[in-house]
DNA sequence: TGACGATGTATCGGGCCGATACATCGTGGC
DNA sequence: GCCACGATGTATCGGCCCGATACATCGTCA
C-alpha cells in the first residue's frame, strides 16, 4: 500500500482505540521503516497506476519484506508494560488473528490485570475520597468505575472462549485473514 | 501547592480519563504558568515547613495569582473542538463545578455530538466492511460501540439533570468547592 | 546502621501531533 | 464550458509531552 492508503485502512481497523495517524508521523516513519529493511518500495508493476508526468513525486507504494514480516510477528507475540494499557492492548487486539492462542491469552490475562487494578484505584478514591471531591468529579470516577467492570467483563468472556477453543462471536479465528481483492 | 503534591492531586481528580502527569511536563509547565504571571512563589509563611540546609532546591509552593484565576475560568468556559475529544472532554468535566450552567450544557452536548459521530462511523465500519474485517477486529469495533451507546445514554442524564437544575447523582452543583483542609 | 520507598526538583532525547504547503483528479453547480 | 470544492497524495516544521534518568532528603523498619 501507499501512506494515503495506508492511513485510511489503519483508522477503520483501529477507529476504536485512536484516531487516524497524523502525516508528520506516517512519512517519517516509512521512512525509518524502510531504512531498517522491514518495508521496501513495490515494483511498478505492483502499483498499476500510471506514473505522474509533470509532479515531483508520484504515490509511492510500499511492500512488507520477509524480515519485515518476521519482525512484526515478534512484536505481536511479546507483551510489555505498555502492552497493557489502552492504546497498546488495542493495537495488539486488532491484530490479535496473527498470533497462536497462547500469545492471545497472556496478553488479554496481562490487560485483565492491568484493568483491575485501575478499578481498584478508583474504588479506593470513591471510598476514601468522597467527601473532598466535587459531585462532578465523583461522577467522573464513577462513570470510569462502571467503564472499567464493563471492560473486565468483557474480557474475561473473551478469556472463556479462548480457553474453550471459540474465537469471538463463536466463530473459529482466523489463522491468516482472507486476501483484500479491492484494488480500485 | 508545590509540584510534587499538585500531581499526586491531579492524579485523583483525573485518575479515571489519564495517567498521571510526567516530571518532564509539570515542571516546565509550572516554570511556563510563572513567567506567563498566572502563578506565583507563595511566601514561606504560606508554606509552613522549615527550608532546607543543604540541598540546593527545596519544595517550590506556588500559588495562583488574580490573572491566573481570571485566565483559568476563561479557559474552562471556552470550548473548542479539541474540547470534545477524550481528554479535553474530561478535563474539562473534571472542574464543571467551577462554571455555570450554559457552559455545562454546551460542552455536554458538544461531547454528545461527537460521540455520536464516533457511534456512527463505527456502524457504518460494521455494516460496510464486516466481510473484509477478521473476527477479532469486528469484535473490537463491535466493543467500542457499545462503549459509545453507553456514554450517548450517560451524557443524555447529565444532559436532562443540569436542565431540570439538577447536579449529577441528584445534589445541588457546588458553586465553589468546600475549602481543602489538609496541609500535614 | 543501613536498606528501602516516598518525597521532591530538574533535564534530555525522542516520538507524535497539528498546521501547513503543494499538486492532481473527479464531480457537481452555475 | 468553467470553476470551486473536496478527496487524494507526499512532505516538513515547530512545539508539546512522555519515559528515563539523575540527584537529594526524610521516615521507617529490620
Amino acid at each position: 500500500m501507499h501512506g494515503y492508503e495506508l492511513r485510511k485502512e489503519l483508522a477503520t481497523k483501529l477507529g476504536t482505540i485512536r484516531a487516524a495517524i497524523s502525516y508528520g508521523t506516517l512519512y517519517p516513519t516509512l521512512k525509518r521503516l524502510q531504512t531498517a529493511g522491514w518495508i521496501g518500495e513495490a515494483e511498478a508493476a505492483d502499483t498499476e497506476i500510471i506514473p505522474p508526468l509533470t509532479s515531483k513525486r508520484g504515490r509511492v507504494v510500499y511492500k512488507i519484506t520477509a524480515e519485515g514480516k518476521e519482525r512484526f510477528a515478534e512484536l505481536l507475540a511479546q507483551a510489555g508494560p505498555e502492552t497493557y494499557d489502552d492504546a497498546g492492548f488495542g493495537v495488539h487486539f486488532a491484530f490479535f488473528s496473527r498470533t497462536d492462542r497462547a500469545t492471545r491469552l497472556r496478553i488479554l490475562e496481562g490487560r485483565r490485570r492491568r484493568i483491575e487494578e485501575r478499578r481498584e484505584g478508583l474504588r479506593e478514591v470513591l471510598s476514601r475520597a468522597s467527601d473532598r471531591l466535587d459531585a462532578y468529579t465523583l461522577e467522573l470516577q464513577r462513570h470510569g468505575l462502571d467503564a472499567c467492570e464493563r471492560e473486565v467483563r468483557w474480557l474475561e468472556e473473551l478469556i472463556t472462549n479462548e480457553r474453550s477453543g471459540r474465537s469471538p462471536a463463536g466463530e473459529t479465528p482466523l489463522e491468516d485473514p482472507s486476501p483484500r481483492q479491492d484494488r480500485p
